[in-house]
DNA sequence: CCCTTTTTTTATGTATACAGTATCCAGTGT
DNA sequence: ACACTGGATACTGTATACATAAAAAAAGGG
């Protein structure tokens, strides 16, 4: 008999490693909307062969996260409309899954994590770091989110947050932008500090609409998609 | 020149069709929890190879849907936290989905199919028949999402239904978890009808509070998974 | 008779082969 | 020069082959 062993380490399928490489490109806005993602290609770059790679875009398109145009598959191109219906759906999830963080642990220590990416956030805003800004904003959000308890709460808020990633990364560059996200990231911080569920939810609210009008503006989008152009 | 010819009708790709296939069966609770679906089985019996069955798997899995218990799928066991979890996020979303049905295709014949699917349910109740109740159920909810403009939040409500379908096979042949369900279905048309939205969503609220409680009372689940139990 | 070990079977993960179809390009005819 | 047609090319959808690891079964030893 052995003393507690852990379960051992296994190395991650293929197809596992490929959609997390393809969603984490994904995120940090590499892929651009309208270039076909084709297998073979991927295949080749990846070192793998064309099985995992169809596996992981397959998941990816389930998840809304590529859109199957005719053949092969491609990032989305965001319309005024499809921004409009990611921030409802985002909107009316995210602020009462904040609320449980608000309410269930409004001790410091656990709170910490969160303090830290919010002054990440500030120091590259200062540093005027376009890319430090948007790690930073995605650490935030993966800090709170692991005080939820609700896995499928958590799961649908990053889904829906990865699906607007690419606005991000379009606009965050702005320091006009930044300023209006930076300002929501720290009325939230502030309210859960505070330990205030029904503040928590409305700053969070609050946010995301400033956010969105802040995205929109920014890309000039209106009623038609260039979210390609830089 | 020729006189306006219709596109063809191409048939569905394997792979979509399997898919399909699998969520309907298991929408129906023809799949018993805990079992593993293996890919050589299922493709001998749908007559494929088991690349486009274990590409339905996948989606299905990344959907929550199935759980991957180490090597293969299986249908997931409700335990209460996870019926918890779904209907907190269903309460999240289905009444601001409906509130946009109650405002905006207020008029009788958008109505309609959502009344024909309501005199269904009750008739279904009425004869007592099972699956015809279900069914009916099922036609209700696709008649109100056919109304919400916001793709995106049809597609999250279609989904986490179907993460608690199985409780409704499992309940709905109990006459009084049978009347529940329809008196929140009346509820919910008459709100349709006068055109109010806070009512509906308020509405819509009531009905998964209490559907929520009816099935898991029904069910007998406390603090355990035996949903597989008929 | 039970426990251990080895063998065999079975199922998945991955690669590759094959078929069908859409796209692109060149050639030909007007 | 332009339009149309025929063929080559490239990519996807599907099937199948192979390798590996887990599970089950059988053999062997105490």
């Amino acid at each position: 008999m052995v003393p507690s062993l852990n379960p051992i380490e296994r190395p991650l399928a293929l197809g596992d490693q490929v959609y997390r490489t393809l969603r984490a490109n994904l995120r940090s806005g590499k892929i651009l909307p309208g270039y076909p993602l084709q297998e073979v290609q991927l295949a080749s770059q990846l070192g793998v062969s064309r099985t995992p790679v169809r596996e992981a875009l397959t998941r990816l398109a389930s998840e809304g996260l590529l859109s199957s145009d005719g053949r092969s598959f491609s990032v989305p191109a965001l319309t005024l409309q499809s921004v409009d219906d990611i921030y409802e759906v985002r909107i009316l999830i995210e602020p009462e899954a904040l609320r449980h963080v608000a309410e269930q642990a409004n001790n410091p220590a656990a709170l910490a994590p969160i303090m830290r990416a919010l002054e990440a956030s500030v120091a590259a805003h200062k540093a005027d770091n376009h890319d430090a800004f948007i790690e930073a904003n995605a650490l935030f959000r993966s800090a709170w989110l692991a005080l939820v308890p609700n896995r499928r709460l958590v799961h649908a808020v990053e889904l829906y947050a990865d699906h607007v990633q690419h606005l991000r990364t379009l606009t965050l560059d702005n320091a006009k932008v930044r300023n209006v996200v930076l300002r929501g990231l720290k009325r939230i911080a502030a309210a859960l500090a505070s330990g205030d569920g029904n503040k928590a939810a409305l700053e969070m609210r609050g946010h995301l609409s400033e956010a969105r009008r802040a995205f929109i503006a920014a890309v000039g989008l209106d009623r038609d998609k260039p979210s390609t152009s830089s």
